[in-house]
DNA sequence: GTCTATAAGCGGATAGAC
DNA sequence: GTCTATCCGCTTATAGAC
């Protein structure tokens, strides 16, 4: 039996005070954006000294890479909450709630997004760790295509890698130009997120007539 | 008659070095990222001691702001020696083989390109006179579209700001999938380059049936 | 043992004097 | 152009409080 366990109580307090530094840094990323999150702003709102940090996370690099991970964990959960990549839910209404769900996140967490989807941060990579929960959502999404043509939805000869790549740079295009060029604006009412409906049904067409194998 | 006026040779001379100092300053960001790029190893390279780049820059933000205007002047230069927007051309291969150089041009520059379409760079926003050449390629685009409208190729009562923005989102999507997730893979083998025909395809042929207000 | 502090080193941006 | 000096941010070492 171990004699050093620490008790639940010293291990609770812990890992509350690293959930609350990472409250703290989105707080931070989301008034200065990803790059500009700094350890001294952090610590100055905790009320402790940049060096105290050192004791949850392993420098700043570690702090953006738990900040990656709980975003697509995050952004996961919510589109499973949602049933959108449901394997017995319809995929048609999926692959459309879910776009538009992940969409809506994304504009609703801007600095947290930028952070996932590009690379603001020069020399951070994200570890494979922090990496998983997007190759989760990666797969998943695969499917649901895959369901999506076996449905009868897309031509039954569609080159599904090719017609993913386009899926997320459709998507991924309404995200970056809604942050960048609109910052601000609410999902409802932003100039590009109002063409997302469009944007999807040009996929679907496009798909449901062509393999796209040109 | 001005006694002070510098000869000519003095200004081109200092022009000469501004031009040096925009030169390294787009190595240093090619390596390092938009957000990576640092006045000390533009100092180090040109030989220079950091304090020296204030005689020809007033500081970090006024040479962000400069490769931000050289770069849309680059771009937009590069798409007019095409003829990609020129009046007088077949509005269809001008979009298509515009979209395609812009493509191409965003992915041979794409730390240049991260200053120009996102906002890597914490607390820089452009000044009215850096952002003055995209202004002129939006006007252009737009003016394009409307001529892709009256040659028959989109439909005659179509939401033209609504397909330029949906159009601004394709394009947009592709080179930014293309710069984050497969960064380094050279245009003609990109892996969402690869897609832009499709991408373009799927805009022409939504706008050719549909007026996209929905 | 655990948390936090202070001190100090380093690099970067920038203002001022020469 | 330079050097000096200041300020800020990340990081490590070390030491004191509980």
């Amino acid at each position: 039996m171990s004699v050093v366990a620490p008790p639940d109580r010293r291990r609770r307090r812990r890992q509350e005070t690293i959930e609350q530094v990472l409250d703290v840094a989105l707080e931070v990323m989301a008034e200065q954006g990803a790059a500009g999150l700094t350890l001294g702003e952090v610590a100055r709102r905790m009320g402790i000294r940049p060096p105290s940090l050192y004791g949850y996370f392993d420098g700043k690099h570690a702090l953006y890479d738990a900040l990656f991970e709980r975003g697509w964990r995050a952004l996961l959960e919510t589109l499973r909450a949602a049933g959108a990549i449901d394997q017995t839910a319809d995929p048609l209404t999926g692959l459309r709630n879910g776009t538009t769900l992940l969409v809506r996140w994304a504009v609703e967490h801007p600095a947290q997004s930028a952070l996932m989807f590009w690379r603001p941060v020069p020399g951070f990579a994200p570890s494979e760790r922090a990496y998983a929960p997007a190759v989760e959502l990666d797969v998943e999404s695969r499917a649901l295509l895959a369901r999506l043509r076996d449905a009868g939805h897309l031509a039954p000869d569609v080159d599904l890698e090719r017609a993913y790549r386009a899926w997320t740079a459709l998507v991924g295009g309404v995200i970056s130009q809604q942050l960048s060029n609109a910052p601000g604006e609410p999902f409802e009412t932003g100039a590009f997120t109002a063409v997302l409906p469009d944007v999807m049904e040009m996929w679907l067409d496009h798909h449901r007539r062509n393999p796209s194998a040109r």
